[in-house]
DNA sequence: TAATGCCACGAGTGATTG
DNA sequence: CAATCACTCGTGGCATTA
C-alpha cells in the first residue's frame, strides 16, 4: 500500500511538473512569437517603404533612360547638332560600354537600386550579388557538397559546406543571355576573341563552395622533400666558363648535354639534385647563344614571343602584343641571366637520357620521353631566332616533340625570370613557392585532401574540387557560338570548335602575320593538330 | 577496327589576396 | 611572401561513327 501511495504521489508530482514546464514553454513561444510578430510587422513596413521608393526610382529611371538613349545616339543633340553617322558608330559600339554608360546614370541619379526586376532589365550586366551569394552561406542547408579538410567545420562564423540547390540557382537565374551577352557578363573572361563563354563566374563558384583549406600535415614531411638550392651563382660561374661566350650552340651534341653531368659534380650533401642546375644551366644556353650576344635578343623576341605565347594555347591571340609581352620577359632575362639562372627545368627532358633518374618519373612524363623530341628541342632552342633559322625544324615536329617544346618553353619563361629554389626530390621540379611545391607533391604522394561528398571522390587541388562539382550540377557553363552545344570545360568546348574550324582553321582563327612564315604555320599546325 | 568527339581529371602557372 | 584563386593544356577513357 505503501508503495502504491508513493507511486500515486510520484505521479501527481510529475504531473505538476510537466504541467509546470508546458507552461512555462507556452509562455516563451508566446513571447517568441509577439517578438517575431513585432519584427514581420516592421520587416512588411520596411518593405512597404521600399515599394514606393522603388514606384519612384523607376518612374525616374524611365525618364533617365529616356535622356541618356537620346543622349547616346545623338550626343549633340543638347546642341542642336547631330551626325547621321553617329548613328553607325553607337551600333557598333559594343552593349557593354552601352551599359557602362547607362549604368553610370543611373548611378548618378539613383544610387541605391533596390527593384530586383528592374535592375535586371536595365543592367544585365551585373550578375554578381554580393548579398544573394552570403545568404546561401547563411541559409541554405540541404544537398551541400562539402569540400572536406582537416579543418573541416573548425571554423566558425563560416560553414564548412554549401547547397548545391542554391549553387545551381544561381546559375540557373541568371538572365537568359546571348553569347554576345555573355561576353559582357564576364568581361574578364578571354574576351570577345574567345568563342564560347561561362555562363557563371568563378567569384560566385568561389564564393558558393566551401573554402575550407585543408591544410595536410605533410609540412614536417615535405620539407624533407625539398632542398633550397643555393649554390646557383656558384655554379653558374662554372658553367659559363666551360661554355664560354660562344659555344652554346648544341647541334654537335645533340641533346648530350643533358647526359653530360658528372653525378659527382654535386653530391656533397645533395645527392637526389646532382643534375638540376646544370639541366637548367643547358637550357639557358641552348636559350641564350652567347651572353655577348645580348642585343640580338630583340630580334630573337621578336620571333619567339608569338611562339612561346601561342605555346599556352592562344594560338589565335595578337602575335604582336605577344611579342611585346614576351619582349618584357626576355628583357629582364637579359638582365637576369648574368647573375642567376632559373633552376630545375624540364626535368623530364633530362631524366629522359638519365636512366639513373627515371625512378623519379611520373607515368605521364614517360610519355614526353622521345628522344627525337630532346633532339628537336635542342635545335629549336638553339638558335638565336627559333622561328626562322634554318636548324629550326618546327616543320617536322612530331606531336609529342611539340609538347616537350611547349612544355620546356614555358617552364623557361616562368623560370628564367624568377628564381626557383624549392625543388621536388621525386622528380627535381622546381618551383618559387613552397605552395606550390606542396600542391606538386600531392602528385607524388597521392594525398587528396578536397573530397566531393556526393560522389567520396578526392582530388589534389581544390579547383578540381570546384570543376568537379558541374559532373553533378550538369552545368555546362560553356556554350559554342557556332551550335550552341554546351560543354563542362573550354577545353572540351575549344576542342570541340576545332571540329566546326575543320578544313579551314587559318580563316577561323588566326590570320599569318607573314604568309609562308614558319612560326605562324607552326602555330596554326598547333592549333589544328594539338588535339 | 580505326577515327573522331566528348567528358573528366591531373597538374602547371600567372594573378590575386592577406 | 605564402596561400589561394583562376585559367589553361595535356591526357586517358569511353561512346559513337564510318
Amino acid at each position: 500500500m505503501a508503495n502504491c501511495n508513493f507511486q500515486a504521489q510520484l505521479v501527481s508530482i510529475m504531473e505538476v511538473l510537466a504541467k509546470a514546464a508546458v507552461a512555462e514553454i507556452n509562455k516563451r513561444v508566446d513571447d517568441s512569437c509577439a517578438v517575431i510578430r513585432l519584427e514581420i510587422t516592421q520587416s512588411q513596413r520596411d518593405i512597404d517603404g521600399l515599394k514606393r521608393k522603388c514606384q519612384m526610382m523607376e518612374g525616374e529611371l524611365k525618364k533617365t533612360r529616356g535622356r541618356v538613349r537620346r543622349k547616346a545616339f545623338y550626343p549633340m543633340a543638347s546642341e542642336k547638332s547631330s551626325y547621321p553617322v553617329k548613328i553607325v558608330l553607337n551600333k557598333q559600339r559594343n552593349s557593354s560600354q552601352w551599359r557602362d554608360e547607362e549604368m553610370a546614370v543611373e548611378e548618378d541619379s539613383q544610387p541605391q537600386p533596390t527593384d530586383v526586376e528592374q535592375r535586371a532589365e536595365t543592367e544585365p550586366i551585373l550578375i554578381k550579388d554580393e548579398e544573394t551569394t552570403e545568404d546561401v552561406w547563411k541559409t541554405d542547408t540541404q544537398d551541400e557538397l562539402r569540400i572536406t579538410g582537416e579543418e573541416s567545420g573548425s571554423k566558425s562564423g563560416q560553414p564548412p559546406s554549401f547547397e548545391q540547390r542554391q549553387f545551381d540557382e544561381d546559375f540557373i537565374t541568371q538572365p537568359n543571355i546571348s553569347p554576345e551577352d555573355s561576353m559582357e557578363h564576364y568581361p574578364n573572361s578571354d574576351g570577345p576573341e574567345e568563342p564560347g563563354t561561362p555562363r557563371c563566374t568563378s567569384v560566385e563558384k568561389s564564393k558558393v563552395f566551401s573554402t575550407e583549406q585543408h591544410r595536410p600535415a605533410e609540412d614536417e614531411d615535405s620539407q624533407e622533400l625539398v632542398m633550397v638550392k643555393d649554390e646557383k651563382e656558384e655554379e653558374l660561374d662554372q658553367t659559363t666558363a666551360l661554355a664560354g661566350p660562344d659555344q652554346f650552340v648544341m647541334d654537335e651534341t645533340d641533346g648530350q648535354l643533358w647526359t653530360s653531368v658528372d653525378p659527382g659534380r654535386h653530391t656533397d650533401g645533395h645527392p637526389d639534385f646532382s643534375f638540376h642546375s646544370t639541366e637548367e644551366y643547358s637550357q639557358n644556353i641552348s636559350i641564350f647563344p652567347s651572353q655577348s650576344g645580348l642585343p640580338s635578343l630583340p630580334t630573337m623576341t621578336d620571333a619567339v614571343g608569338p611562339s612561346v605565347h601561342s605555346s599556352r594555347g592562344k594560338p589565335h591571340a595578337n602575335m604582336f602584343s605577344a611579342a611585346a609581352h614576351m619582349k618584357k620577359h626576355v628583357r629582364t632575362l637579359a638582365d637576369e641571366t648574368r647573375q642567376q639562372m632559373p633552376e630545375g627545368q624540364s626535368s623530364e627532358m633530362l631524366n629522359s637520357n638519365n636512366d639513373g633518374n627515371s625512378l623519379a618519373l611520373q607515368p605521364r612524363q614517360h610519355q614526353h620521353r622521345a628522344s627525337e623530341a630532346t633532339v628537336r628541342m635542342s635545335e629549336c632552342m638553339t638558335g638565336s631566332n627559333m622561328a626562322t633559322t634554318s636548324t629550326f625544324s618546327g616543320y617536322s615536329l612530331s606531336r609529342s616533340s611539340f609538347n616537350m617544346v611547349k612544355r620546356m618553353r614555358t617552364q623557361w619563361r616562368s623560370g628564367g625570370t624568377t628564381e626557383r629554389r624549392f625543388s621536388c626530390t621525386f622528380c627535381g621540379k622546381s618551383f618559387q613557392r613552397f605552395s606550390q611545391l606542396k600542391v606538386h607533391l600531392r602528385s607524388h604522394t597521392g594525398e587528396k585532401p578536397y573530397t566531393c561528398e556526393q560522389c567520396g571522390r578526392s582530388f589534389t587541388k581544390q579547383c578540381n574540387l570546384i570543376r568537379h562539382a558541374v559532373v553533378h550540377s550538369g552545368e555546362k557553363p560553356y556554350e559554342c557560338t557556332q551550335c550552341g552545344k554546351c560543354f563542362t570545360q573550354r577545353s572540351s568546348m575549344k576542342s570541340h570548335q576545332r571540329t566546326h574550324i575543320g578544313e579551314s582553321p587559318v580563316s577561323q582563327h588566326v590570320v599569318p602575320a607573314y604568309p609562308g612564315d614558319p612560326h605562324t604555320s607552326l602555330m596554326l599546325s598547333q592549333t589544328k593538330w594539338s588535339k
